[in-house]
RNA sequence: GGUCCCGUAGUUCAAUGGAUAGAACGGAAGUUUCCUAAACUUUAAAUGUAGGUUCGAUUCCUACCGGGAUCACCA
């Protein structure tokens, strides 16, 4: 209705006053809620062409497509704004066609393959709130992309080589005896990560005692046997020694198997999994042919370079002048690799902001590569999430784990469920799974109303609200609609009601309208919260429904039948909008 | 210092250049003979500062103030 009103707009103005305007110039918002009318058009820009009143412009533009639009009922003129009001007959209409179509708002296939990059764990360490929020945006956006008609490829990237895996490795070497996670009963990717806080604590230790015998903080970071020690595995690494490779295999094994219970627990998926261990040395190739092919040069020292001066950046080293790969070297290789796997028209990186420059170089030097797939390289550059005392600190340990903070989510929602007294007549099953979808709701829903672009503050012990602008709302809402559904029987969703509606209601059924416009922008923008935002409104405007109408109680049959279909369809539009956030709704709570 | 991002109620978040800047939590006051009160209704409370462009600016431009990120042969 809106690219309707927006050409025919176009078409009258162009006619009237001699103008060129396309119809993606008129503005067409929905109407305020203080005036009367769906959708407003703009006409302020072309007041000053018409050389008359805006009062007497939007009479006649008013005029006009009350002619053209047969859906239109009425409308109204208020300073620039034209506001139409649509008739019953379309609201009608529309209710009972997309109520009974699963597909009435489904999207053609774009045809477009995108690939998307999210999660990117480092295999020394457990998953903690940044990477929640990576992996609820990464997933989001996935599956807003594939509802918005285009095939979608998740990936996920292994940082499991280098020095900083190795301080684990050398830890357990060291301090951990035959420890497996299954001896000691924990997750493998915890006791990973103790390990590599046991070496980071025990360096420290080196290092006072060095320099309690006199060296400087500088000379006794070098000194410190540890330090050596890891450089050396590193070495060996390299150069694929069996035993250190044997030790590597074994304990990213641990890493890996604790990672999938908690991409288990938060519910995403991959396509496939890329390691860097697997593409560094492809990164290699392709350097070598950048410098073959002049693109890059090498420096005095013998560092390949690319002088990214032109372009605002500064010269970047791509690869050591000891011929080994740096950060970026791997992330060429990983690009190539995936266009080679899977030929896709884009490739969407999940990855926070603090590494924007990183990903303006990638762009870029595929591009001087010309390479087919540079102008699909798109950074998804989403806010660092911060703590209220500021942010996340390993070494101060302050970092929020992942698996105890869903645990802890799970936690409160039993708690609050339990002295509501909703879950009296639940099997355990049942209540148990309905703690788990009203914790993870609360935290995803949480993280992803906010625009993934800015930085947020998360406050383990407060930000979690089950009443108001949150998942469980959303929930609780579903779960009433699929009562009173229980109620009213099945013989509405053939009925064909005609009624006139009332205030609540039309503002319920705009609402809905709009939501594969949602879907458009929520796609286009690469944004959750659009879509979470207007769920919420959406959720909102039922409860104001439900509060002020009797729905299985009310005056006529056909109106009842009306507000089941209306009931029915919001539900149904809930749950596939908190399903594209990766959230579950239960049938009752 | 260079580059980039961000400053909106007490707090956490909204607002393709459009109407009287929306919500939620917290505060104040209400709503249960009737479909689930994790709900609904009412109410007080905000655009960092100074300019500019515009019929119209939270939004665009400039300067300043404040916060953050980044500028490695670390990943």
């Amino acid at each position: 209705m809106e690219q309707l009103l927006r050409e025919k707009t176009a078409a009258i103005v162009n006619k009237l006053y001699g103008t060129k305007l396309s119809a993606q110039e008129i503005t067409v918002n929905q109407t305020a809620k203080e005036f009367t009318g769906d959708f407003t058009v703009v006409i302020f820009s072309f007041v000053k062409i018409a050389k008359k009143k805006p009062e007497d412009v939007g009479k006649e533009i008013g005029d006009a497509i009350l002619n053209e639009i047969s859906d239109i009922e009425s409308f109204n003129v208020v300073k620039g704004f034209v506001n139409f009001k649509l008739k019953n007959e379309f609201w009608n209409s529309f209710l009972i066609n997309a109520s009974r179509d699963e597909n009435y708002f489904s999207f053609p296939s774009t045809n477009k393959k995108i690939m998307v990059e999210y999660a990117g764990p480092n295999t020394n360490k457990p998953l903690h709130l940044g990477h929640i929020r990576n992996i609820f945006i990464g997933y989001s956006v996935s599956e807003i992309l594939k509802a918005a008609g285009n095939e979608v490829i998740k990936v996920n990237i292994y940082n499991d080589r280098g020095i900083h895996i190795c301080k684990s490795m050398l830890a357990y070497q060291k301090y951990g005896g035959n420890e497996t996670p299954k001896s000691k009963g924990v997750k493998g990717d915890h006791m990973v990560g103790d390990f590599y806080v046991k070496f980071d604590q025990e360096l420290k230790i080196q290092i006072a005692g060095l320099m309690a015998r006199g060296l400087n903080e500088e000379d006794a970071k070098k000194k410190a046997p540890l330090n050596i020690e890891v450089k050396e595995m590193l070495l060996k690494w390299e150069n694929g020694d069996s035993e250190v490779r044997a030790l590597w295999e074994m304990m990213n094994g641990w890493v890996y198997d604790g990672f999938e219970e908690t991409y288990k627990l938060i519910g995403c998926d991959f396509n496939k999994h890329y390691k860097e261990s697997d593409t560094y040395l492809l990164g290699k190739n392709i350097v070598e042919e950048g410098f073959n092919k002049k693109v890059f040069y090498k420096r005095q020292d013998g560092a390949v370079c690319v002088d990214l001066t032109e372009d605002g950046l500064d010269e970047k080293v791509l690869m050591r002048s000891d011929g080994t790969s740096v950060y970026i070297t791997q992330d060429l290789g990983t690009a190539d690799l995936r266009y080679k796997d899977f030929e896709p028209d884009q490739m969407i990186y999940t990855v926070a902001n603090e590494q924007d420059y990183h990903f303006k170089v990638l762009k870029l030097v595929t591009e001087k590569l010309e390479k087919k797939y540079a102008a699909g390289i798109n950074h998804l550059s989403y806010g660092m999430v911060d703590l209220p005392t500021g942010r996340m600190k390993s070494r101060e340990g302050t970092v929020v784990d992942a698996d105890i903070l869903i645990e802890e989510m799970i936690r409160t929602a039993k708690e609050q469920t339990l002295e509501l007294g909703k879950t009296e007549n639940f099997s355990e099953t049942e209540a148990e799974k309905l703690y788990y979808e009203l914790g993870m709701g609360a935290l995803k829903f949480f993280i992803l109303k906010v625009d993934p672009r800015k930085r947020m503050i998360f406050n383990p012990k407060e930000s979690i609200d089950f009443h108001g602008f949150t998942g469980p709302f959303i929930q609780y809402t579903y779960a009433r609609i699929q009562s009173v559904k229980r109620k009213a029987g099945n013989t509405f969703k053939s009925s064909t009601p005609s009624v006139h509606a009332n205030e609540s209601e039309l503002h319920l059924l705009l609402q809905l309208y709009l939501y594969p416009n949602i879907i458009t922008e929520a796609a286009k923008n690469l944004d959750p919260a659009l879509l979470a935002n207007h769920i919420y409104f959406i959720a909102k405007s039922f409860n104001s429904f439900y509060a002020e109408n009797s729905i299985v109680q009310a005056e006529t049959v056909e109106l009842k039948n009306f507000r089941l279909l209306l009931s029915d369809f919001t539900g149904s539009i809930l749950k596939r909008g908190m399903k594209l956030l990766g959230i579950e709704v239960p049938e009752r709570m």
